[in-house]
DNA sequence: AGATACTTGGGTAATTCGGGTT
DNA sequence: TCTGTCCGAATTACCCAAGTAT
């Protein structure tokens, strides 16, 4: 089996501990859709972690990071030994990132459509796929929305860099990428702590 | 939590678990028929797992991906150009099923027998292969027994279909065979959810 | 098959939640 | 819009006898 079920539910209560406001008030950011939350058979409100990280970052709350889950990092790109080698150095690199890679856009926006990932690293210029194309579609749609982009490409290039940030790209970042360019985006968005530390 | 062959079914604590609740709840739950459940000998309750997922998507809870369950279709049918064209239809109409195809009773049977088989699509009018006897064989032993099986023919044949279904056939399908066809059939019987959605 | 350790069921009491209201 | 308070209902905690697993 899997690792442990990572699935962390809030009560209305607990939601209010974390924001010092009042069950009432979460009720009803709840009712009225601005937090996501679902019910149990006997009608209480019960909130995922995931989502509550997601809502306070819409409300540009500082987020405990004892709230922090670890981001699900997926490595879109048609070079084999690019995703090959990154897994493994993430991994070498941060606990807090878990890394899935695939090499075409269907596997990617499937997996994203499942609601699997929290941020994308891109490859705007991959052959068979439009990187822009991609990103419209994801901030088109609610659920996918707020997905994190982190677009690559081959070399500098202001103009797509632009484009693709102002399509709603978090970030631009230039080939070769290393490991640490991933890991220092991924905190400068916030999406991460710092890096961990070596354990003598 | 006990696995048996690939039926894996849940204690009350399991299910606990996976929504963080208690295990009294869980317990409710399934009394008051919001959650089905089976009882062992001893009166303890057991949820399949199919239906843990069934009953979170209920509740709007979110599924974790370490539960998601595939149907294994095995096709056995002597056309192979039905079964080279059927395997990527079906398999762009629905992620969560997937297909195997043998020509021949033989490799259907040892398929079958190790297990690594939910559904069956049987050519019951094959050269070669009593498909009824195919049918008597699987219905009459443990373990095999719970293979749901789609029994198909060349045209309608009352007769045969009688036969067929009250010899243990789940369905009994009319060919020309559709992927959609087949889908229908698994989404009756309660093995596979709504049609993948496109990530629009 | 028997023995052990662990888990579950059923009951009740204590706590928490939902909904209406101020 | 947020907070506080009420009551009925849902959920949880705790008990020990009985079922399950190894």
């Amino acid at each position: 089996m899997s690792a442990k079920g990572n699935l962390v539910t809030f009560t209305t209560q607990d939601v209010a501990k974390v924001l010092s406001a009042s069950r009432t008030s979460v009720q009803r950011w709840i009712d009225s859709g601005s937090l996501r939350a679902f019910k149990t058979p006997g009608g209480h409100r019960r909130v995922t972690q995931r989502e509550l990280v997601a809502f306070l970052r819409r409300q540009g709350a500082p987020v405990p990071s004892s709230l922090l889950l670890r981001v699900r990092l997926l490595v879109v790109d048609d070079d084999a030994h690019f995703l090959k080698a990154l897994k493994p150095l993430m991994k070498a690199l941060s606990s807090s990132v878990e890394v899935d890679t695939v090499d075409n856009g269907v596997d990617a926006l499937l997996k994203i459509g499942a609601g699997e990932v929290d941020a994308v690293l891109l490859d705007a210029t991959m052959p068979n796929l439009d990187g822009m194309q991609v990103l419209e579609k994801l901030k088109g749609n609610q659920g996918t929305a707020e997905v994190v982009v982190l677009a690559m490409s081959g070399r500098g290039d202001d103009k797509l860099e632009q484009k693709l940030l102002k399509g709603g790209a978090a970030k631009f970042l230039v080939k070769p990428i290393t490991p640490k360019a991933i890991f220092d985006a991924l905190h400068e968005l916030g999406m991460v702590d710092a890096p961990d530390e070596a354990v003598a």
